[in-house]
DNA sequence: TAACCTTGCGTTATCGCTAACGGGATTGAT
DNA sequence: ATCAATCCCGTTAGCGATAACGCAAGGTTA
């Protein structure tokens, strides 16, 4: 039913009259063949079918190379980056024995030392750079354009640059797919409030195009009957945020509906819980912590998760096949995954 | 940053004052060892944190393992199981090299061939089997029972006997997020049809246990005003569904909204479209093309799938991953993934 | 023509691990 | 005491691909 054995170098060697050696010049354009020993070659490997062996392959490189990965971490702060940290070690794991190394290298994305780890980054010489950026500034751009944009990596909510390899999910898609959401589950004529959390420089853009698939939505099915409201709150504090949606609710009380276009939907679903404000539909973002749990309780309807530790690992990984392997870099991006009450255990780690 | 080497077998050796060969023999259990060094070298092993190189081992692997592989294929019947295919070919890739062949033998889920298919497969002496059965006959668990039930995966819709290694879908726990889904949409004092297509002895346990976690959704949250209408079709024929549906929905005019327990969700997507009924709410099951189309034309509301391409691609990956690289097989299940129209691109190969 | 370079190719040590092979040391049987 | 059996363990030839090394043939220069 299956051929035991695989066609080996030797065997393309063999058939062309020639050694390993040359064989492996011809597959690694090491030069020093003749042209007509390479078109030979190379005809006899499409005609055997000849498949290297990445095993083998891998195990006989010399040098090693080494990945550099940029991420966000703080403590405590905004948990989801900490979610990426799991995929890191998985993809490390599996990759050392490749011969392949991971630096992780955390910058603080509060403070914005983005742009010093990039600089600390391209010191150490890595032969990719795999990034999971919240913006890029143009000192950042002309340095991974002369790093070279065919050996980057782009991950993560704010990835975004055509040149580079991509690996993100697309918000505004997810934005579109949360009002699609909240309004299957609330009656025409009403208004929906969009609540954004902890609005800075730095997660702005992902937040504007969430919103932007959220309004796109309720255009194309010419929903004016429904309306939308938005209110901003600056800090992430509790009391900030309690303040603001007291605010809020004084005015918009009739409101059935909320999208939380950011991570922090726990803390709006604690709101609601300690106001007893029943009958409200939530639709947020990111399974952090508070976030399940308030979904657990049925204080939140729909979580929108673009599983950060599959991302990561994706990321590396994709990134290690299209480099090490040859392969392509997987064009689809990371999916909107829809998360209930019910299914959240089959999304947490 | 990192450690460039891994520490490697010789230098546990080294430290152990033995030779390579004691060292694996300890880590092979291959015997021939005093229980004296047996014990120093696994202290030592444990000390310097060895862990050994897969990829070398797999290279110097002498004996190939094969895994058989036991999938229900037809063409054009239930387009579903075709799906397996793209996941299979992959695992395949990719475990060759580890010295890792996948034998697929393909049995007649609607003649019910799997026993036959089984025994055929046995006679083969696979290293471990991994299977998608419809239904498992006593005969077949007798068989499994003294092939080692340690070495047996069962996977798919179907999946289900405890001393195997597991890997499928809650159905319980799909029907209750079908439940919840579609109440979510519908307004209270409400009917809701459950339409099960397609019923016979091979999966008709899957339907009444989504049908059982349907049901339970509404007891736990004391629905007693919605209520539940239930028909069988037996048949998957167009013009039985056409019929049966035409007579359901003399009856059951004032439905607004559906629950389709299996694949054929679209058959009944497209006598909506005919009959022109507006404004009712579908939900179903899997990323059939035909399924697909009435998602995207609007006439499904939501797809609950089980990634029948994942599925079996993870089946294979993490027996060989069990059984060859000792790691633990996933608890988790695969996971209840809510599809809408705007999230489906990011679900189809 | 001698001395040198270039081109094109074969040979081989190596990667870390596996497992067959063989042999020294100890024990038991006669 | 001799021989065989048993127990333990070291040695080594692979697995398939890589890339450094070396060398023959032909070409170039002085």
């Amino acid at each position: 039913m299956n051929n035991l054995t695989k066609i080996r170098i030797k065997d393309v060697a063999k058939r062309a009259n020639v050694s390993v050696g040359t064989v492996d010049r011809v597959l690694h354009n090491r030069g020093e063949v003749s042209a007509h020993t390479r078109d030979l070659v190379i005809t006899i490997i499409e005609e055997m079918g000849y498949k290297p062996n990445v095993i083998a392959s891998a195990l006989a490189q010399k040098k090693r190379t080494r990945f550099a990965l940029l991420v966000p971490m703080v403590d405590g702060i905004n948990p989801f980056y900490l979610e990426y940290e799991a995929g890191i070690e998985k993809a490390k794991a599996e990759l050392i024995d490749f011969g392949t190394l991971v630096d992780v290298h955390a910058y603080d994305p509060i403070l914005n030392t983005f742009s010093a780890c990039l600089e600390r980054c391209l010191e150490t010489a890595p032969d990719a750079i795999i990034a999971s950026p919240m913006v890029l500034s143009e000192a950042d751009k002309n340095r991974l354009e002369a790093f070279g944009w065919n050996k980057v990596t782009l991950f993560g909510p704010n990835a975004g640059h055509n040149e580079a390899l991509q690996m993100s999910q697309d918000a505004f898609r997810s934005g579109y797919v949360g009002a699609r959401l909240l309004s299957y589950g609330l009656p025409k004529e009403t208004t929906v409030l969009v609540i954004n959390i902890g609005r800075n420089a730095l997660n702005d853009q992902l937040y504007q195009e969430r919103f932007a698939g959220f309004r796109q939505y309720l255009n194309d099915r010419n929903i004016t009957e429904m309306s939308i409201r938005k209110i901003e709150i600056e800090g992430i504090q509790e009391g900030d945020i309690k303040k603001s949606l007291t605010n809020a609710f004084l005015d918009y009380s009739f409101v059935r509906g909320l999208f939380v276009s950011g991570s922090h939907t726990g803390k709006v679903a604690r709101f609601i819980e300690e106001k007893k404000l029943g009958n409200i539909r939530v639709v947020g973002y990111d399974l952090t912590d508070e976030n399940v749990q308030y979904l657990r309780k049925g204080h939140i309807d729909f979580l929108l998760s673009q599983n950060p530790r599959v991302q990561a690992y994706r990321a590396i990984m994709s990134t290690f096949e299209h480099h090490m392997l040859d392969k392509a870099f997987p064009a689809k991006r990371i999916p909107v995954d829809i998360i209930t009450k019910d299914n959240v255990d089959d999304f947490i780690p």
